[in-house]
DNA sequence: AGTTAGCACTCACCATATAAGAGTGCTAAC
DNA sequence: GTTAGCACTCTTATATGGTGAGTGCTAACT
């Protein structure tokens, strides 16, 4: 069975993927014989697709009708046949552009980035923006609103920031606050939220407990702190998959988008697949028995060596893998640059 | 023709559409007799149902099958026929905890209050977020972050905020920004951003024309107020319409959605319908010729008097109107209540 | 030995035909 | 004014046969 397979073999499997690729239909080796010019008759393609099969690389629905790639098939094709396929010139310009015209606001940013992919793969693009709880404390600001209110601006070291309304407790006036402030960045900056939140606020409880109201006082730099544990995750493409042959079924559809709303699920498997660098997981290699007929590429944006968050590809199995490859090679690069052109 | 209904007739047409509301298929005499305790037989049905189709109400596919209502028909079916169908104590007891268990920020809010409608109607939800330019400046604070940049804190009457960084020009300090802010806000409080970026920015001029950076400073303050011209507007329930069988073709789901994503679109025909209180639009009342067949339920909500934005229930014409109207006039008080309890 | 032509066979797909069911409209009787 | 009856229409589901693309196998060819 480990039987190797030969040159030919290997022209014959990557011009049957490719043309699957686009046609979206089984390919049969007359077809394969008049399109691509593998040098050898139809009957010589039988023979080998038969093999093929045999290794498990194609597969056969019914005794008629041609072969369809299988996950291996898709796998060795992916790790060893693709031509590269790099994002154009004219892509590139495209997409600063469209950076450049839409994007206001940190969360812009996801969104875009999502619909970038989304666009140009015809596919459905996740976007997992940084989680905030991860990220390094850089300051804590207090603003007067009113006699009974301040403002709370809370601020990261990736550049983030996020204001909250919190109500003062009776007796206390602004100044605690701004006293407050100054322990707080003065003890607490490049620590992440989440170690302040869990620990390191008990340190500064000595700085501030001759404060009158200080109980109160670290209860609402709990509630300033507090981001929320959830990063946001952005989705792209739900209207273009439908573009995609594989979605002429409407029980298809609902399915997948139903799937798509379950934020915690896609989550986990984007976590799941976040190492280091390009990943590929294709049809059965998938653990979620949902996403067995799918293929999920995802790539990890870093900021100054540390990562902050993923962007994928979600499509079928059958998918423009070079293409999307590339493209989120280059977008991962990309968004680290428009990440930190936004706020630094 | 202006020949009245009388009541017969009317119990007629209620039937038909209660029935063609339920099941999406065209409705017979016979079917109509059986379900309905109408007192009369199917021929007499009949007859009626010919005078109700003579006067616009009904309408008819074919020769054969049964009887559809016309906008016409929905229209007097609206504004007399519909028996109140108001929420449910269960509900709203639902609805309010799901308000309490999910939101966190402001925009939570509107997503939360978009994917409620939808949840209930089972139809594609829409709200309109209080458009910012519009609301009443209440004070601009600046927050030094470094060397070289402030952030500046944007806070209106309603209780939004919203924050930027921005550098500083060269040989600006912080106390010059904090200068600009005291005359900023005491001059500047109450009118709309939109008024404040127009013209009254210009009163301030000689204010501050004695500051070094006057130039910049008004630049830069035109800057921390522009809140990009987009009000935002959420959706919901994209998903749960393709439960409805008027989407089991993917060419209209594909249609649909596609029209949903052209916020601008949507965003024209939500100001279009912005009177005050409910307004139902149906089928061919609908200006843009895309929504021919669909019905759409606006209802505005308010803060302090004033108007803030609109949420709306999009269907085909065959819609549960009684309950997605009274859903609409309770998520309506409602919102507001949550966007005060929220914020003040 | 590897390659190719030929042929029987299998499906999926499309169009047509047929039967069933629901509904209408009309007439005549109640 | 209401209803029963009947002929007619139109949609939907089902069966049938033909077509085309594809396979697998065998035998002939280089």
């Amino acid at each position: 069975m480990a039987e190797p397979i030969d040159e030919r073999k290997q022209r014959v499997l990557k011009a049957v993927i490719d043309d699957y690729i686009e046609t979206a239909e089984p390919v049969g080796s007359r077809t394969l014989a008049r399109k691509y010019d593998l040098g050898v008759s139809p009957a010589t393609i039988r023979n080998e697709m038969a093999d093929l099969e045999m290794l498990g690389y194609l597969e056969h629905l019914h005794t008629s009708s041609g072969r369809v790639p299988s996950s291996k098939g898709y796998r060795f094709y992916v790790d060893g046949l693709i031509p590269p396929k790099p994002v154009s010139d004219e892509e590139k310009v495209l997409i600063d552009r469209w950076y450049n015209a839409r994007v206001k606001r940190i969360d812009e940013v996801f969104q875009e980035t999502a619909h970038i992919i989304s666009q140009v793969t015809k596919n459905v693009s996740l976007v997992l923006a940084p989680q905030l709880n991860q990220a390094k404390f850089r300051c804590l600001q207090f603003l007067p609103l009113d006699d009974y209110r301040v403002i709370t601006v809370l601020m990261t070291d990736a550049g983030f920031i996020e204001n909250k309304i919190i109500e003062m407790p009776s007796g206390a006036t602004f100044e605690d606050f701004q006293r407050m402030a100054k322990v707080i960045n003065a003890n607490l900056a490049g620590h992440t939220l989440d170690t302040i939140q869990h620990h390191a606020l008990a340190e500064i409880r000595d700085e501030i407990s001759d404060e009158p109201l200080y109980e109160s006082a670290l209860e609402i730099i709990h509630r300033a702190l507090d981001t929320g544990k959830k990063e946001r995750l952005y989705l792209g493409g739900t209207t273009q998959m439908l573009d995609q042959p594989e979605f002429h079924d409407v029980e298809k559809v609902k399915e997948t988008l139903m799937m798509l709303e379950e934020e915690e699920l896609i989550k986990d498997i984007l976590y799941a697949h976040m190492g280091d660098g390009l990943e590929v997981t294709i049809g059965q290699e998938n653990e979620d028995k949902h996403f067995k007929d799918s293929s999920i590429i995802t790539a990890t944006y870093h900021l100054d060596g540390e990562l902050l968050g993923t962007i994928a590809v979600l499509g079928p199995t059958r998918m423009e893998y070079a293409k999307a490859m590339s493209l989120l090679e280059y977008m991962n690069s990309n968004l680290t640059n428009v990440i930190k052109r936004f706020h630094w």
